[in-house]
DNA sequence: AAATAAATTTAGATTTGACTAAATTTATTT
DNA sequence: AAATAAATTTAGTCAAATCTAAATTTATTT
């Protein structure tokens, strides 16, 4: 079954906010599609009927099983495209975004395959995030903790070891949380300890100590 | 300026027409658009409003400079997709007319400069169509005649050496003409005759006289 | 040059996806 | 628990691109 480009992306919109709160707003989803809630209500009731999602009235949607397939093979396609962009065609990983939203719309099945296996089947995109397989299911990514990280690699907090009020206090004033995207800058030998900086902060350095208790997805 | 998929879809028609007959009608481009006469007679309004076809009522329509210029980057962008699918991807020449079409909507001019560059700007796709640089202009491609050809490489007839009558007899009965597509399967070293096929043809054996009258685009 | 045929355009609908404004339902206060 | 606020849905429009059927223009015959 093919769906609109249109349809597409609330599929996708949809699958990323139940990553947040199991059942979808359509205030929210009016949000990240850019558009008007009473737009958002028409088109929930298309896709109901497409049993793509369930959905009642005044009670916000979550995807059906079907749904969720859809969903991550689209963010296949997505992070495929990213990938390509930046490691064969040279595209800043903070600037492919925008092109692969568009070529994720493509609709072969056969392209993005072979795509995936002259890319060699990498398992994360630009960003760090994980690429769907053909069946639609996530790799596995190893966990590592982020005084493992080389430096300038882009990876993603993922899980906090020992959840200690301690850690916590810490956390809260460096602003390091789960999903949080951080690329390690500098290790200084003197003490072991890192100098990281998180998307639009300043850098700031950590001790090894609490670089041990912060786990990253990170290949090889 | 960015024209939506369906409007790209009639310049690029327009485009193609236009070589066969310097002015368009309705009918051919409803024709080739698998579409109804008056959806293409409210179009060509929309598409004059925008000064990229001239277009006068009852009269058929012609591309300005601007949409020709549209229509070729257009062209770019198919030619160079195709390239990418069958020379990285392993798609048959014969499979990426589809996928193309849909690739060829992307938007992004850095996108598609960047491809032409990774592929190391080819002058031709894999049908042998020459491929519009940055701005838009065609290359000229080299004049071959066909006995020089190397065998399995798709060809197109683009001139003919000598009109005479007999030639021209001989063209008729074997079906060669301008435009045609053509592959040489086999050399005959005995009298340096070519076995040819045509596209939907069974193969035929020309002399290497005749061979040496029929020119084609080639590289290399 | 009138009559017929073919091509083209107009008029009026339809579908998809979106919008505004008004009405309704749910959530939150007092 | 009534009153207010916030979220959501309904109703009625709109634009893009298409369609069918009818009207008009151009081309071709006789």
């Amino acid at each position: 079954m093919k769906y609109s480009t249109s349809k597409e992306n609330y599929i996708k919109a949809i699958y990323h906010l139940q990553k947040q709160s199991e059942t979808v707003s359509t205030n929210a989803l009016a949000h990240a599609l850019q558009t008007k809630p009473a737009s958002v209500t028409d088109m929930l009731k298309k896709l109901k009927e497409q049993k793509i999602l369930q959905y009642e009235k005044y009670h916000g949607v979550k995807l059906t099983t079907d749904g969720k397939k859809i969903a991550l093979l689209i963010i296949r396609k997505h992070r495929l495209w990213e990938y390509f962009l930046v490691e064969k065609l040279q595209f800043g990983w903070d600037e492919v975004h925008e092109i692969a939203e568009e070529l994720e719309h493509i609709s072969s099945k056969k392209l993005i395959d072979r795509l995936d296996n002259f890319l060699g089947n990498p398992k994360k995109d630009p960003h760090g995030d994980p690429i769907p397989d053909a069946n639609g299911k996530m790799p596995l990514l190893q966990l590592v903790t982020l005084d493992r990280v080389e430096t300038d690699r882009l990876v993603e907090i993922v899980a906090i070891g020992n959840q200690t009020p301690e850690l916590m206090e810490l956390l809260q004033r460096t602003n390091i949380k789960i999903g949080s995207r951080l690329e390690v800058k500098k290790k200084f030998s003197f003490d072991n300890s890192l100098e990281i900086k998180l998307r639009n902060a300043v850098p700031i350095i950590i001790s090894q100590f609490l670089a041990k208790n912060l786990y990253v997805n990170d290949e090889e």
